[in-house]
DNA sequence: ACCCTTCCTGAACAGTGTTCACTGAACGCC
DNA sequence: GGCGTTCAGTGAACACTGTTCAGGAAGGGT
């Protein structure tokens, strides 16, 4: 179960996958620099090596959760913003606590701007000359939706939270996402 | 400057205060236990009487945060959603790290229904049957660009970030805010 | 005088990110 | 074959963190 004894030879991209899984294990507040060590059957120093800062470890993890997001194929029909915004928030959701972990390091710049870039390209047709105002707006809705609807996940299954009294019930999440999407694009082409 | 010494007596009001007024000077990073028992001159310990967790703690000013969005006074024209976003987003940034700190606790609940509520009322001329959902979504986005907003500020102050080569030149943040809620609301109203 | 509630002390526990002197293993080079 | 340099990791320490818990000192009520 425990990782190689002696032959370790580590290199940024095996410790971030290892980090990668191991957030998705334990979650993002679990996520040491010494659990990180020892799953990799190493002495925590040895991550500083390989990374500055704990910082610099998760803005890796970060852009490799963003890494799957698709180059959309598909020609730009008018259907493909949806495709897009959908595929950034499924990014987000595919590892555990992933929304949190790419906002944390958002401001550094790294993988949100492929996010950024593929939104401006479906963004094109409808909105010819601010594209690029229009897909922040969009990214920074998709970043808070993601987050927050992660973050609700994770406080229901610690207990603790109210079963949302008022708010969307859950199974509407879903919706709620097309929902916001979709008004902006309607929005967009009537401006 | 520090504290009184002796007749300490606080309650968690006064706590609540102290937080706030710690988490402007030192943001949310180094706001401790330990640094706030420092500043009310008494031991960590003794905050564990009136919170049971820090967690607890930022809940309650999170809460107070989120009380400065004043209800919408005027009738509701066609510009009360602007102006009710408008104060939400204002609200976060009254205080350093504020958007981070609500979006910490906003699972749990509490303020952040006031939020919704005020959006939900002032979007009822506009969407009659889903005003829910539609204020989930714009809530979801105000979130998001605060925080986003916040944490790039945070991050050019403590040097280390990029200029942010293609993104908003910080200048038109503001519209790029004003930007997506319009949009938003053409887009309801074409519904 | 007693109890009881309220508020706080002081010490400890387990864990965190990070630094630093030192130690090997592997490699090219003369 | 011996040498030095670079890569990768050790082990110990530093300065924190949130949290718990036994105990103590006020103050009011009866």
């Amino acid at each position: 179960m425990h990782a190689a004894r002696h032959p370790a030879r580590h290199d940024r991209e095996s410790i971030t996958t290892a980090a990668l899984l191991l957030l998705d294990d334990v979650g993002l507040p679990d996520l040491s620099m010494r659990r990180l060590a020892a799953e990799l059957g190493v002495q925590p120093s040895a991550l500083y090596w390989h990374f500055a800062s704990k910082q610099e470890l998760l803005a890796a993890v970060a852009d490799r959760i963003l890494a799957r997001i698709e180059a959309d194929s598909s020609p730009t029909d008018s259907e493909a913003v949806l495709r897009v915004a959908r595929s950034i928030r499924d990014a987000l959701f595919a590892y555990r606590d992933g929304a949190e972990v790419v906002m944390s390091t958002y401001a550094l710049g790294l993988g949100a701007d492929r996010a950024h870039a593929a939104l401006v390209e479906a963004l094109q047709p409808d909105a010819t000359v601010d594209a690029h105002a229009r897909a922040s707006v969009l990214l920074q809705f998709v970043l808070g939706h993601a987050l927050l609807v992660q973050q609700r996940l994770h406080a229901e299954s610690h207990g603790a939270s109210a079963p949302s009294p008022d708010h969307d019930p859950s199974a509407a999440l879903e919706s709620i996402f097309d929902l916001g999407v979709r008004t902006f694009l309607i929005g967009t082409r009537s401006g």
